[in-house]
DNA sequence: TCCAATAATGAGAATCATTATCAATAAGGG
DNA sequence: CCCTTATTGATAATGATTCTCATTATTGGA
């Protein structure tokens, strides 16, 4: 849970407005970690269908800004969102999308500081083949065929 | 430097053909790490005019699933590329767009194995401010504004 | 509560990176 | 040298994200 109690107060302060768009955009973003832009939006519409696209990209902006969302790269082409939260390692399976968090086993900032950089954001994702997507493959595919290098699945 | 030597046979393993074009891509990704697509591109058509921005595209993502290349999300809305190389941490400054390559400080393969997945790529990021700008930035603005939350400088 | 000022929205056009299409070209084996 | 066909170059198409602008709704004050 974030502390969305200090969100209408920060808006406020920097002379913005406190919408239903916003509140919702937020509700549903922190209910579910890794959405994508698109997905933010179905969402959304269930709720309030006359709900714009621009509104959610401006918004996710918005927030980003803010420090309250961060974006992340899931290898596809388009962004997806969650809200802050402490370093921490993405763990992505290529073949169901699935993404594990995990605590980052070091501290970013620390690091960065001693190669003399004041780290603002992290982004560690390790993307790979989860257990169940390993085991999938394995039934369906010949196990004869060995896994040369470059040889990983691609759907 | 990469074993460009093996490129050429893995091409004509997979019946894939060596040509100019892909010659000369390797070589300038080789030379200088981090270029995006368009300035990968401008700098082919310096030696070859007649390059298409289609054929950098075709040849980029020909590279990456033969693991001979990797691409990075450095914050922008495009992509860079680098030869593929040991897992390592890209600290990237914000503001200048320097990025520096380092170890990583952790085994992602053994990381990720421990909860189940098969690492296949590692991104790992940290976006800042690195010292130069830092020191530039303090020259520029007036020292009395104090650095409170979310108040650093976003060009 | 009502009003005015103006930030925010919704719809759709505009951008920008990347991908697909297809006729012309050029590797590479015979 | 010739044939087969993978690859190229030019350009259209796609998809995510941003911009434009008239309309709507939040907020501070009367």
């Amino acid at each position: 849970m974030a502390d969305r109690v200090s969100m209408p107060e920060r808006l406020r302060a920097e002379g913005k407005r406190v919408t239903r768009e916003r509140e919702l955009l937020l509700e549903i973003i922190d209910a579910n970690p890794h959405l994508d832009a698109s997905e933010i939006y179905d969402r959304a519409r269930g709720v309030n269908p006359r709900i714009g696209l621009a509104t959610v990209y401006r918004t996710l902006r918005l927030l980003e800004t803010m420090d309250v969302i961060d974006s992340n790269d899931l290898g596809e082409d388009h962004s997806h969102y969650e809200m802050r939260q402490d370093d921490h390692v993405h763990l992505v399976c290529s073949e169901c999308g699935a993404v594990l968090d995990v605590a980052a086993p070091f501290d970013p900032r620390a690091f960065g500081r001693r190669r003399g950089f004041e780290i603002r954001q992290t982004r560690l994702e390790l993307v790979g083949v989860c257990d169940d997507c390993r085991a999938k493959s394995r039934g369906e595919h010949r196990p004869d065929l060995g896994s040369g290098p470059g040889a990983g699945p691609r759907p």
